[in-house]
Order: structure tokens, then C-alpha cells, then sequence
DNA sequence: TCAAATAGTAATTGGTCAATCAATAATAAG
DNA sequence: CTTATTATTGATTGACCAATTACTATTTGA
């Protein structure tokens, strides 16, 4: 098949996504590109033609996380009134954590990784989603934005612990 | 030297010292038992007179470090009136931070550990950290004391983030 | 129809690691 | 001293892994 293009961008994503589901179940330096390789149906060499480490399958893997978690907050944002804003963002977060868990899993644990690239794209991703909060606080005229935004996000990292380690009771019931 | 008790014990302790700060560092999963032997001085077979595997090394390492901070959190419960309890237990988790930074971040991973033995590890002590805090909360008489801890336990997670990332501006400067 | 290009795999390599075992050093008790 | 006991290490093993190389199959355009 010469002329690929479409092919071979689905091979891609397809990789991606199969490093997600195996990374966050397995464990990034525990999971082995062979399994990687076989969550996608493809041979294990074959998945450096299209990532030349495994870092940057990595690095990939997170910047696919980080672009739905901003798409979705943005979309939030733009589909709210201001006084529905933080339900709404609430309400986008715990739905991007019951469908793609498992990319919440991953950027959990990339926060503990110390390679300098890595935290560097957790830096840019955090930054991203904690301006655009911000942000839209500010243009719904909350009181405190700041304060709110890191309430928020404080709220997110809670609820990600609460889903990893299956204890719904850190949440609280009803948050006003 | 027979008749150890004293030696081996500090052996002992030294090795999970070390173990805490190469697992941290370097992460579990890719930290190896020879880089623990060799922060601990001693030979790598050795770390397998006293943890008969790495696993369970992890876990007596997890052990000392929620072992310490539930101890700070009394110590701070005990040592404080009650308008001043919540302030009092936020100090003693910046100081926990601080001093024992390696713990805080060894935590962090096994948070996306999904091996039983070290999510029912984690589950506890997360469990017997906010039964301590609601506790005091409560007999301290503070208004909605399931939200408060709550709230506190989400704010101990950014700082968590805040600091794995070096990331200061997640937190927000004053917290009334 | 056939050659260039692309898609894909098998086989291999150099290296690493957790765990075991056999041996040696150090020490204490009698 | 010397012998039992404990402390500690050297050497090894079998498995595994990221990455490379060499190879095969398929497609396509002229």
C-alpha cells in the first residue's frame, strides 16, 4: 500500500491509543512496547516507525490527554451561562473521567515522572487548563476567580485519587 | 557481630530510608533493588535478607510514610484550639512537604499502582488520614465538617501537583 | 507487468534486573 | 582460642526489554 495517508494516521492514533489503555493499566515503565504493539494488532518493531522511543509514544500519549480535557472545558465555557459556568466545567470533568479514565490515570502518572520532558508537557497542559478556567471565571464575573480556580482544580485532583483508588467517599455528596 | 536486634534493626530502617528516596526519585517500577542497596550502602542481594521482595519493600516504605504523617496530624490536633485546628493541620502538612518531600511523592505514584496489596496499602491510609481529620473537625465543633475535610484532603492533592511539578502558582496565596 | 515504494514482521542484540545460592568476613560465647 | 552464629558479599541465572537490522509481502503508478 504506497500512498498511504490515511492509513497511516490511523496506525498512529491507533498506537497512541493503545499506549494509553496500556500505560495507565500496566504502568508507563512497567509496560513494554511489545504489549503496546499488541493492544494494537501490529508487531512490536513496528511501532517505532512511527515513534522513535518510547518517551515520545509518552509524550504523545499525554499531549492526546491534554487536547481532550481542553477541548471539553473549552466547550463548556462557550455552552454556559454564567451562573451554570462551574457546574458546567464540574459536570465536563466528571464525564471526560468516566470515558476516558484511563488518560486521567496516565497524567497521574506522569506527575510523578522527573524526566525533564515530561514535566514539561505536564507543566504546558496544567498551565493551559488553569487559564482557561480562570479565565472563564473571570468573564462570567464570579467573585474571587483565583480563589475559585484553585478550589476547582484542588476538586479535579481529589476526584482523580477517588478514582483510582475506587473510594468514592473522599468526594463529598453536594457541592455548592 | 551475633545477637543483632539493634544492627539488624537499623539495617532495616536505613534500607527503607533508602528505598523512600530512590523509589521517589527515580520511580518504583524503574528503580532498581541495587540502586536502593547502594543509596542504603550495603550489597544488593542483601535487601533480600530483610524484604523478600520488592513489592514488599514498597510497601513497608508506604507504611512508614503514612505512618508519619497521620502521627503529624495528631500531634497538630492535639496542639491546637479549635479555631485554630484547621490552620494547625495545614501546618503540619507544609512541614510534612518539606521535610519529607520523598514520601509525599512515593505516595503520589502508588496512587496509580493498581496491584492490590499496595492499592489496599494506600486505602488505608488515605481512609485513616480523613477519619483523623473529620474527627477533629468535629470535636473542634467547625459547621459541615464531611465539606471541610473534604476540602482540606483537595487541597492537600494540589499541593501534592504544585509541588511534584514545581509548579507554586497552582496554589493560591491566602486560604481563608 | 513490473519496478519503486510502502506496510509490515522475524530475528537478533546488547543490556538490565529481581531473585537465588554459595561463599566469606566478623563477632560473640564459652 | 575456637566454634557456632550472624553479617555481608560475589557470582550467577533466567527472564525480559528497547531498539535495530534484515527480511517479506503488498500496493500502486506508469
Amino acid at each position: 500500500m504506497a500512498r498511504s495517508n490515511q492509513a497511516s494516521a490511523s496506525r498512529r492514533t491507533d498506537i497512541i491509543s493503545a499506549a494509553i489503555e496500556v500505560f495507565a493499566e500496566i504502568g508507563y515503565y512497567r509496560a513494554t512496547t511489545a504489549q503496546v504493539a499488541e493492544r494494537a494488532a501490529i508487531s512490536q518493531p513496528y511501532v517505532y516507525r512511527f515513534f522513535t522511543s518510547k518517551e515520545l509514544l509518552l509524550l504523545e500519549a499525554l499531549e492526546v490527554s491534554w487536547q481532550r480535557m481542553l477541548q471539553a472545558f473549552a466547550q463548556a465555557r462557550d455552552s454556559n451561562s454564567a451562573d451554570l459556568l462551574e457546574h458546567g466545567l464540574t459536570q465536563a470533568y466528571i464525564e471526560i473521567m468516566e470515558a476516558h479514565r484511563n488518560e486521567v490515570l496516565l497524567q497521574m502518572q506522569a506527575q510523578t515522572i522527573r524526566e525533564q520532558p515530561i514535566r514539561e508537557a505536564m507543566n504546558q497542559g496544567i498551565r493551559q487548563v488553569q487559564q482557561l478556567v480562570l479565565d472563564a471565571f473571570r468573564q462570567a464575573g464570579l467573585e474571587n476567580p483565583e480563589q475559585r480556580t484553585s478550589d476547582f482544580l484542588a476538586r479535579g485532583m481529589l476526584c482523580n485519587v477517588s478514582m483510582a483508588l475506587d473510594m468514592p467517599d473522599l468526594m463529598v455528596k453536594n457541592h455548592g
